[in-house]
RNA sequence: CGGGCUGUAGUGUAACGGCAGCACGAGUCCUUUGGGAGGAUUUAGUUCGGGUUCAAAUCCCGGCAGCCCGACCA
């Protein structure tokens, strides 16, 4: 991508109403723009980060069984009704059209997978069953916050499991926990599993998937020495005290954002929608089920929290929107090396335009592709490279350049 | 939803109640080109409604919007 043709550009001034890091940062380099509070455009280069952090969440869920679905965002008041939402859940936006009919934007969409899946399921040789997808949700926030940590509207995954036991939704998410920690360890983060209450849907404990970092919302205690976890909201330990997990660390309290969960929903949408299905008894039974969510839109928000300094975002490789950013500076021209990257297959973002080399710089350093490649007068036909990580940089061939980006630099 | 702060050009910032200015950006031209270059020229603004006043960006009231704290976040 030629950046002369990129639509959007870089702010020298951050939004002076803006406080946190990554709703500072991806307004000023031009990832996102915001519409109203809590709702925002994501322009190429954002968009390029979400899709790449949608992809590794899918191929994740694909991995495990998942079916990927698109299901609607416009839904009747009917199913809403059916479930108790409508009147419970004050988070849910609710339409009227010109008719007078009434409609629930999806805040989360058991009401519809879980009608859905009835008309497809009939004997315990159909389950369990695993079907997800990535799409936007509405949630009817009082105050939005935080760029996209916390929006009105936002994209998340969310997945729907049917088993015939509870035994085998445990076995289950043993395996989505699994995945989830696979999936933010390759967004570059490292995320922990909590314990949290579920909500006034589910009397069951649910695991939240935190990540610490200051801008979170969330406070956890959590073990120094083994995985134990939990919110404080519901925390029978104080800050300090010996973990009842491995008895020998200590507990700690942190900051953090809730980038996943999981729900324990037990029979409760089967019975509302009178889904069962015929056991190996030959008897009927309702499918014990549980639901899954990832915040796409907010783990990018997450990951610039976690990686900047104070150039710009430090995107780690996996979900950066381009692997490479080609400057050519005076009067050379680094055609040729774009060229040749992309016969390559390397995605390069190639800077053409006609601006000083400074800016160039720290336009570079603000947008924050991992690996910064230069060509001037001064690189003599070779090519300058440099880990966004780095104060090095070393002159090599452009036949050379593909080796030379594997080195990976620990962010 | 309660409380606080704030609304001036695309962004950031000035202007005692008295001619709305500056910087960056954007357009054109010239010179520049290794860490936000220089010159010439052009472009673009007081959130909305009411009130006080000879006169309101400025004071008062209300709406709307943004941010922050709290509550909320199945």
């Amino acid at each position: 991508m030629r950046q002369s043709e990129l639509f959007t550009r870089v702010e020298r001034n951050a939004p002076k109403d803006e406080a946190t890091v990554n709703a500072q940062l991806l307004h000023r380099a031009g990832f996102v723009d915001k519409l109203m509070s809590g709702v925002y455009s994501y322009l190429p280069l954002g968009l390029q980060v979400l899709r790449n952090i949608e992809q590794i969440v899918r191929e994740e869920m694909n991995a495990i069984g998942g079916q990927e679905v698109l299901m609607p965002v416009l839904h009747p008041k009917s199913i809403w009704e059916k479930s108790g939402g409508w009147d419970r859940i004050d988070v849910l936006f609710k339409l009227e059209s010109r008719t007078g009919k009434e409609y629930a934007l999806g805040q989360s969409e058991e009401e519809v997978v879980t009608p859905l899946v009835m008309k497809r399921v009939q004997t315990y040789q159909d389950l369990p069953l695993a079907v997800y997808q990535i799409h936007w949700k509405f949630r009817d926030e009082l105050r939005s916050k935080s760029g996209l940590l916390r929006g009105v509207e936002f994209f998340m995954k969310d997945m729907y499991s049917f088993h015939e036991s509870q035994e085998d939704f445990d076995r289950f998410y043993g395996i989505v926990r699994k995945a989830y920690l696979k999936i933010f360890e390759r967004a570059g983060l490292v995320a922990k599993a909590t314990e949290a209450s579920g909500g006034s849907f589910s009397e069951k404990i649910s695991y939240e998937f935190m990540v610490l970092t200051d801008a979170g919302e969330d406070d956890i205690l959590y073990c120094d020495v083994c995985e134990f976890c939990v919110n404080v909201t519901i925390a029978k330990q104080a800050v300090g005290s010996a973990c009842p997990g491995c008895k020998q660390g200590k507990l700690h309290k942190a900051r953090a954002s809730e980038v996943g969960n999981v729900f324990d929903l037990g029979e409760k949408y089967a019975k509302d929608f009178d889904l069962t299905f015929v056991g190996r008894d030959k008897k009927k039974h309702h499918p014990v089920m549980g639901c899954y969510g990832v915040g796409v839109s907010r783990l990018m928000g997450v990951v610039v929290e976690k990686f900047h300094d104070e150039k710009g975002i430090i995107w780690p490789e996996s979900v950066a929107p381009f692997r490479a950013h080609l400057l050519e500076l005076g009067n050379a021209s680094a055609k040729e090396v774009y060229d040749y990257l992309q016969t390559q297959g390397v995605e390069v973002l190639y800077d053409d335009r006609n601006a000083s080399a400074g800016e160039k710089f720290v336009e570079a350093d603000l947008i924050g592709i991992p690996w910064r490649l230069v060509v001037s007068e001064k690189t003599g036909g070779k090519v300058e490279v440099k880990h966004r990580t780095s104060k090095d940089a070393k002159l090599v061939t452009k036949e050379e350049l593909v080796n030379a980006m594997k080195i990976q630099t620990k962010t």
